[in-house]
DNA sequence: AACTGGGACAACCGCTCAGAT
DNA sequence: AATCTGAGCGGTTGTCCCAGT
């Protein structure tokens, strides 16, 4: 099938054609991407042209395995933020919210959604790993399976009335210039590495008395090699003490629909 | 070796918002 | 004030690849 001169690409990009992105804007910058389209001669539309460069040309931009820290960190910005994948990728250097996105909608939200037992596997636990998945999954089979409603707690969120962007002259002004600042001082005050677990290896006693979910150290094997996702960080968003305080706090702010 | 199903990820699409005119 | 345009965001789809049969 023959091509007009003015019809439109689509699909995946050629080497030619990121070549030719890459040095147009490399040469007059970001922006206007309905003009970097026409003006670089890509049989592009210009937004394609901006995502391409943002999410995988754009110097910076980190390629492959996402890491168990950056998984966890994921993991957490998520119960914070919800899906809001901008956001969550400002805070991870060289993740784009494409990747992000995918990865959760790939991996983390079907191992969250089952969540069959407390132990979580490696970083980019794709098909690739899937052997070394089974296979450490195996070792943990004797893990009590989480059915129990879990202790909600949020370990690592503080802000108070004495923030210094914590008291807008009016509800609705905000300093910032995005949703991303707007935010940002909800989740500055984080730090980041109290997101991060240690990697104890667990094991779950379940009380049946009191439905509570213990972990208890059963470090007979050493798996340092991959992190331990306690229960008491995988709080119910709606009835979590770090929920109920996000939403008073964006009440305040005029900002209801964190 | 061929087929198939599922995972991973790039890209598209529709919508919203902000700034310019 | 209304309209237009560019940019950004999140949901969804399409395609490729690989492991299992």
């Amino acid at each position: 099938m023959s091509r007009s001169a003015n019809e439109i690409n689509k699909g995946a990009w050629s080497r030619e054609e990121d070549e030719t992105l890459t040095n147009y804007v490399t040469l007059h910058g970001e922006g206007k991407w309905q003009k970097v389209a026409q003006n670089a001669g890509l049989q592009r539309c210009g937004k394609s042209c901006r995502q391409r460069w943002l999410n995988y040309l754009k110097p910076g931009i980190k390629r492959g395995d996402i890491s168990v820290d950056e998984e966890d960190m994921i993991i957490r910005l998520h119960h914070l933020l919800g899906n809001r994948w901008a956001l969550i990728a400002k805070r991870l250097p060289g993740r784009t919210d494409n990747e992000i996105k995918n990865y959760w909608n790939t991996n983390l939200s079907k191992k969250l959604q089952t969540r069959p037992t407390a132990w979580s596997p490696p970083p980019a636990a794709s098909a690739k790993h899937h052997s070394k998945y089974a296979e450490e999954k195996a070792k943990h089979n004797n893990i009590v399976t989480l059915e129990a409603p879990r202790p909600t707690r949020a370990k690592a969120v503080y802000y108070g009335s004495d923030h210094k962007r914590s008291s807008p002259s009016s509800p609705n002004q905000m300093e910032g210039d995005d949703d991303a600042s707007d935010l940002n001082f909800l989740i500055d005050d984080i730090d980041q590495n109290q997101l991060l677990i240690p990697e104890p290896p667990l094991e779950n006693i379940e009380d049946q008395n009191t439905n509570k979910v213990e972990l208890h150290n059963n470090s007979s094997s050493s798996s340092s090699d991959f992190h331990q996702l306690l229960p008491e960080i995988m709080f119910d968003p709606l009835d979590s003490f770090l929920d109920v305080e996000l939403k008073r706090v964006a009440s305040f702010l005029g900002l209801e629909d964190l």
